[in-house]
DNA sequence: AAAAATATTGTACTGATGGACAGATTAGAT
DNA sequence: ATCTAATCTGTCCATCAGTACAATATTTTT
């Protein structure tokens, strides 16, 4: 079994070449001439051919796994839906890798644990709102803030320290972290970093 | 890293014993003293508080997964949201126990196969229906960086500690902090929350 | 009237974060 | 052969963030 990586130039960035000592780089046009069934074909996405390359290869009996530097969901699971058993990042250490071609190579799939999170989250709500009550309208999350909440969850959210947060809405640090403390709660989020990231969509559609 | 395996009685299936000579017994109640970050943690889902005890030992740092003797999609959609990374058979062969734990401690997740299709062949077409992928507004900020730089700026800024950081790309936590602090002075931001701002692909300015 | 939700502030603690000093190594360019 | 940029790691320390206990006052709901 070859391990094969395609960029435009055939390049072969030292990491694999770590990873895995046998890998051979190639092209998009040379690898289906050369490749042979049940080699383990990795593709870069700036490859603009990608999508067309890898309909072809799964056919033949190839595994592909894609590489992105800068993974996006969306792409994710247009790769997954086209055959390729698994989506990760360009810049994955080497011992990841290996990780993943021990998995895809035996029947498993691989996709990075936060898409993985994120799908099945959304699934998961998507499937529970059938059997049970849940309360959580995923709809809009400042909704659930009281006001006062999404004062400083707005504030956060713009990138401000609970100091800077606590001297715009003219109250203490500590108040400032006893609102957080129940927005972190309420949203089901560990820390002002993934607030920030919940509220992202929010700030967007606001704008508009 | 340890093996830690939670039954109700702190008994050690023969099996988990030979696919992991270290593996040590415990209880819902004396794993959360005992157990380290980084370590893995199995529990059968006959405990029945195997929710609450996941919820708590994920953000220690332990990595958790699922053993059910009769696995359901919907209980493992469960003990995913709740930020487990593997959901398995409790009497799965000795090999494959080793294979889920490489996986998972490799930042991957472990579900079988049907479900994983299930999942994301459902979650594509509700995905692709949304708004194209907007092309990267961030691309002449990363573009300052080198590319070791780019991947921490963005695990960072899609919320990931330092310490996450660091198990990703597999080095130490002091050498995300160098990282971070030259990405910092060469996009002029005082700290990640400004940099989530700044490679968020939408910005409040843009629009303006 | 009683209960619940909201808003505010306090102390003390743990862990995360970022900077201040640093040094070592490797690959590529001059 | 030097030099430079990139990568990786170390210790120490001040600050920040978040939680665990709080308590008190006001408003709203039942």
């Amino acid at each position: 079994m070859d391990h094969w990586f395609i960029t435009m130039d055939g390049s072969l960035k030292a990491r694999w070449q770590k990873a895995f000592p046998d890998a051979k780089p190639s092209t998009p046009e040379l690898v289906e001439k050369r490749a042979k069934s049940g080699d383990l074909v990795w593709i870069v996405t700036s490859v603009a051919s990608w999508p067309q390359l890898t309909q072809r290869l799964v056919p033949m009996g190839l595994t592909v796994v894609l590489l992105s530097y800068a993974p996006q969901d969306k792409e994710a699971l247009k790769a997954l839906d086209l055959g390729a058993r698994g989506y990760a990042h360009t810049l994955a250490a080497a011992n990841v890798l290996r990780q993943v071609a021990l998995v895809v190579t035996n029947q498993g799939v691989w996709v990075g644990q936060e898409l993985l999170a994120k799908v099945i989250g959304g699934t998961f709500k998507a499937l529970s709102q059938r059997t049970e009550v849940s309360p959580s309208a995923d709809s809009d999350h400042l909704a659930l803030l009281t006001e006062r909440e999404r004062g400083v969850a707005l504030a956060v959210s713009r990138g401000a320290t609970n100091k800077e947060v606590a001297r715009q809405l003219d109250i203490t640090e500590r108040t400032v972290k006893a609102h957080l403390s129940a927005i972190f709660k309420k949203l089901s989020v560990r820390d002002r970093l993934q607030l920030m990231l919940k509220l992202s969509p929010i700030r967007e559609q606001a704008s508009h």
